[in-house]
DNA sequence: CGGTAGGTTGACCACGGTCAAGTTGGGTGG
DNA sequence: CCACCCAACTTGACCGTGGTCAACCTACCG
């Protein structure tokens, strides 16, 4: 299933920066009540993607009822910190994240980047804290899903449930890629299986596949890559040459989609 | 809490490999039926580890029921395939696994090494297939763990869900630790790393902190660490030069455990 | 219009990969 | 029981990818 192309709340990726910055103007000189701010799962274009896959009508109307207000995040602002106590998830409505792990030497691993119907805050089951930050990398919006409710509605809704430990597993196949690729990989195929990642998933939001806005600074990219950000930006510039991408700083846009793609699945063909 | 150290069932780790190979000949010669493997999860030395971390009796008594008997997977035998239609989780109760994803190319990358008490198949979950492979790395026994039946007992059994969610969540959390060590860390940091987890995990399983053996090949421990096994080989003998560890083979003992802890937590320091 | 964060590019170098030769030790068959 | 075999491991020499350091450029913001 896949969404409508414009769709005016997940459009986030589409505007230019100065459009966006337009739009968040005017959310400034007009606030907006915070009940106001509430969209039913029922009625959110997300909904194929996000927590209420697969449920009844019945089921949408209870997980709406746990479901709290959408909350909004500022570009910069973090949601929650590493160490802070664990009691909801978090669904990104709009918007664009980042994940990230620190060790005790204060080094630190972007672990993932999350956009619109991605689920911020799994980690934190497991110790009541959160284990990462989460921080916004544009003005965002999030749907809190207080966790004792939503294990409570789980353990009434079948659907509900299965779809509940389908994103968990989800998110631990997608680790295992990462490390397949950290572990593997060398710099031209680590970018490349970024670039055709990011542009599945927004395709999969109903944005095009070729063109793209990174949300995130060389330096983030670098981290979750296991590069530095100098290796990053040399490979955007080769790829650039090769005609594979047009890049101009932060607007991407794939020219080659099959040769990124050769790139991953094995150079020596 | 701790485990009694000379239990008979988790012992596998300590008696050396010669003990072992005994042991092992004994079971064969005297092929014991399924049924006499089945071992409650009530009476299980792993209960404080496992699955039924925080049960009443009751549903240690529910979980029982639905646990098969113990199975015996030998050495280098595969439990599941990636591929494979997922329809169990599967708890180790002795010996020693790894897991490991391949990418269309055929490199392969090991995404981790479980030990008694954890659990296998969590993967499979997101699409219905395994994800990955899992291999026996030394003769094992693993229960199997219907998953829709878990799924249904956990519906009725609060601790039991909370249980199951905090492993998922105890695997994401791990996944993006491994993670940084990828992304961040040279190889002694890593294989230093590596050596303080296992020590630590064998710990809570009631083993020395301080010797242990190896149950992967280099190989196996470079897959997992993004290094290759020439890397991992003479990381050994340099640890071993500098007074860090006691290295033959596959026995490793630990003489300056705070030193491999400052090797992880900053080189610098 | 200047300040600053983010990005690009070049020169150099080191960590770890590659290739190759040699060693060790457990398992197998005569 | 010993000899042989092979997989696993070790070590050395060399080399390449990507890290480091530094200078410079670009875009955005106050």
């Amino acid at each position: 299933m896949q969404l409508a192309p414009h769709d005016a709340a997940a459009d986030s990726h589409a505007p230019s920066r100065a459009a966006h910055k337009i739009i968040m103007k005017r959310m400034e000189r007009e606030p907006i009540r915070i009940e106001a701010l509430k969209v039913a799962c029922s009625s959110c274009n997300l909904r194929e993607l996000c927590l209420p896959v697969g449920l009844s009508d019945d089921d949408l109307d209870h997980l709406d009822q746990l479901v709290g207000s959408r909350r909004p995040v500022k570009r910069g602002d973090t949601l929650f910190h590493a160490g802070d106590r664990f009691e909801s998830l978090y669904a990104v409505r709009t918007g664009f994240f980042k994940t990230c792990v620190s060790a005790d030497d204060g080094r630190d691993q972007v672990t993932g980047f999350q956009m619109a119907g991605e689920l911020l805050g799994l980690d934190g089951i497991s110790t009541d804290r959160h284990a990462c930050d989460a921080v916004a990398l544009e003005d965002s919006q999030v749907c809190q899903i207080p966790y004792s409710q939503l294990e409570k509605l789980s353990r009434e809704s079948t659907p509900l449930q299965h779809q509940f430990h389908k994103i968990m597993s989800r998110e631990i196949v997608r680790d295992h890629g990462v490390m397949l690729l950290l572990g593997s990989m060398r710099a031209e195929e680590r970018l490349a299986a970024f670039l055709l990642n990011l542009t599945q998933r927004l395709q999969a939001r109903g944005f095009s596949a070729s063109s793209l806005v990174l949300r995130m600074t060389r330096e983030e990219i670098g981290s979750y890559l296991g590069l530095k950000l100098e290796t990053v930006s040399r490979t955007f510039s080769k790829f650039q040459d090769e005609g594979l991408l047009e890049v101009k700083q932060r607007d991407i846009r794939v020219l080659d989609e099959s040769g990124l793609r050769r790139l991953v699945n094995g150079p020596a063909c």
